[in-house]
DNA sequence: GACATGACGTAAT
DNA sequence: TATTACGCCATGT
């Protein structure tokens, strides 16, 4: 899976970019705040290449996969970047439940209005 | 154009 | 709750 850098992407990456710390968003939030409905897997495709790279460039470890009942989970299917995904939000207090999976109420971010 | 693939999502089983 | 089945859509072969 290479990298397209469409303006596709850059559409997600600036929703990305909003992301407060401590918060979490899901892909197909994402998608859908970018004006993208449907694209929740392009989502993922476009932050996938962002792992392993600068560690303080976009949040990409504050976008997780959704789970029924408002949760999310990490979606990453390396190991290795899951496992750093976790430690990054826990961090900067994001909390994982016994079946590592984070609490939406609590850490999901709703953008505000503008 | 057909077919496979992928940090996804929702519904059904 | 865990699996499976589909739907989804840009890319690459």
């Amino acid at each position: 899976v290479k990298s397209p850098r469409s303006s596709l992407w850059t559409a997600f990456y600036r929703v990305v970019a909003r992301i407060p710390r401590g918060k979490v968003a899901t892909y197909g939030s994402v998608a859908l705040i970018a004006g993208r409905p449907g694209y929740a897997r392009h989502v993922g495709y476009a932050l996938a290449a962002l792992v392993g790279e600068k560690p303080r460039g976009l949040p990409w470890q504050r976008v997780l996969g959704s789970r029924p009942r408002m949760k999310a989970a990490v979606a990453i299917r390396d190991p290795i970047g899951a496992a750093l995904q976790r430690v990054l939000l826990e961090e900067e207090g994001v909390e994982f439940d016994a079946r590592a999976r984070v609490d939406l109420e609590r850490f999901g971010w709703l953008p505000r209005r503008r």
